[in-house]
RNA sequence: GCCGCUAUCGUCUAGGGGACUAGGACGCCGCCCUCUCACGGCGGAAACCGGAGUUCGAAUCUCCGUAGCGGUACCA
């Protein structure tokens, strides 16, 4: 088996083309096949460098790998004129000068049951010869049989009037000279497919398979873009995602198993991927589900693992004993450091939970905490719960009336990891001079 | 306009003529755990787009309608 990923560089990869990466990937090496990775940059306008290093890095974050390649199309030119001389000599394509205004003109004449032909002329684009009865029909892995009938399609241009491939000639030529034999791809390219069949036919080489993809919307349905939020590789990255839950993620976007498990390691993908198994209607993006299965690929990280991830995307470092307290309650590497960078950078400024929780009742707790906590010759998670639990005795009120106020104290916040480790954490000398700064702020 | 694809809980999906009282997951709601927030556990609400037809029997097959999407470029 051989697949290929052809992305054009004409801006970042979003997820759409990830999943189609992915689901390539995961059929090379399910199959010990070969991955092909291919950059369709002949559209010279919008296809730039930046853009294919963009794609690179994402290919390479998601950890998603290719055998060979990156092969260049617009490289390939020699080899598309080739072609294109050949089609050219044997009536298979002719040249043309005619416009799309004249081919609106013509169907307008001749009735929607007659697709446009032109007639072969010394100069202008290059059109391929569309049979006049007949049909193409297109089969496909996950969709079945599609027919399209040759009257229905106009004689599509292959190549512009300076010589240059354009898109669908040129997939054509790279995919049967790379030898693909499957090629896997969103549905938009469903109905450009025909064409390139009728290429295949007039080179005279067997076809691929298909597998069109459904399409991804985001959450209102809608083709998905900027504003849905994380939608290219290098967002869901920022975002603090991990690529194996994004892979686990866009595996299930679209794509089935029998069984119901729903967390699913990458060599299980890679085992169990079925591209006939694919959905066929679109899928919308759902961000919450990405949440919750990273956070479930964080906690199985070990502690070592994740530190490492979180100092390489917070910068900064010593992270270890923090992390542990906080590995439970955070669902994306992002989530870490708005929980717990109090315990680096000092107390944050939530007034509301200062209002709330630095009262004077709030006072006579941190009063009493400090001293509880002040007396102890160690600073273990014991002795300090220890020490916190007999304030709440000696005060006699609920528990949170004395844990609030200290976590307000140390965190600025309301909400934080424990309070025994929190505290643990930040040290004694450093957690006594915040509460007792609080103390002084209290009302 | 024309050509084509698609249609199961809010979302991702399982199901492929009787096993469907339509299953799982996210989300939501409730309870438990509990120092906050989470995590975890338990329970709950929640769907076959509409209409015909085929059949003893339809979520599953056929047709029509509707809706969404794609293509219709000297873009990819």
């Amino acid at each position: 088996m051989r697949v290929r990923f052809a992305p054009s560089p004409t801006g970042a990869l979003h997820i759409g083309g990830a999943r189609a990466a992915l689901y390539n990937w995961l059929m090379a090496r399910g199959s010990g096949g070969t991955m092909v990775l291919r950059i369709e940059d002949t559209d010279r306008e919008r296809s730039t460098p930046e853009n294919v290093d963009q794609i690179l890095d994402a290919l390479a974050w998601l950890q998603i790998d290719y055998d060979e390649g990156p092969i260049s199309q617009v490289q390939r030119s020699a080899r598309h004129e080739e072609v294109l001389q050949q089609l050219l000599a044997d009536g298979h394509a002719y040249r043309s000068t005619a416009t799309g205004e004249d081919v609106k003109a013509y169907k307008a004449q001749h009735g929607a049951d007659k697709g446009f032909r032109g007639t072969p002329e010394a100069e202008g684009a290059v059109r391929l010869r569309v049979p006049d009865d007949g049909a193409t029909v297109v089969h496909d892995l996950v969709r079945g049989d599609t027919t399209f009938q040759h009257v229905h399609l106009d004689d599509p241009v292959i190549a512009r009037a300076d010589g240059t491939a354009l898109y669908n000639f040129a997939v054509a030529v790279d995919d049967a000279d790379a030898q693909i034999t499957h090629v896997v791809r969103g549905e938009d390219h469903l109905s450009n497919t025909p064409k390139q069949l009728l290429v295949y036919v007039a080179m005279g080489v067997e076809p691929p398979l298909f597998a069109h993809l459904p399409l991804l919307h985001g959450p209102d349905g809608k083709k998905l873009s900027k504003r849905h939020g994380a939608a290219s590789v290098q967002e869901l990255r920022d975002a603090g995602y991990l690529p194996a839950a994004v892979r686990n993620y866009l595996a299930l976007l679209g794509w089935g198993d029998t069984d119901d498990e729903t967390l699913i390691s990458t060599e299980e993908l890679v085992r169990r991927f079925d591209v006939t198994r694919v959905a066929k209607n679109p899928a919308r993006f759902d961000e919450q589900k990405l949440r919750w299965m990273n956070g479930r690929y964080l906690r199985e990280l070990s502690l070592d693992e994740l530190t490492a991830a979180l100092e390489e995307y917070t910068g900064r470092a010593g992270l270890r004993d923090a992390v542990q307290i906080s590995r439970e309650k955070i669902q994306t590497l992002a989530d870490f450091w708005p929980l717990s960078g109090f315990i680096f950078d000092g107390p944050g400024e939530d007034e509301k939970a200062k209002a709330k929780w630095l009262t004077d009742a709030g006072r006579g707790a941190l009063v009493d905490a400090h001293d509880a906590l002040a007396g102890l010759d160690t600073w273990e998670l014991e002795p300090i719960e220890a020490a916190l639990q007999g304030v709440v005795a000696a005060r006699e009120v609920k528990p949170k009336d004395v844990f609030q106020p200290v976590r307000v104290a140390l965190a600025g916040t309301a909400v934080s990891p424990g309070i025994f480790e929190t505290l643990q954490v930040i040290g004694q000398e450093e957690s006594l001079a915040r509460i007792q700064a609080a103390a002084a702020t209290a009302a």
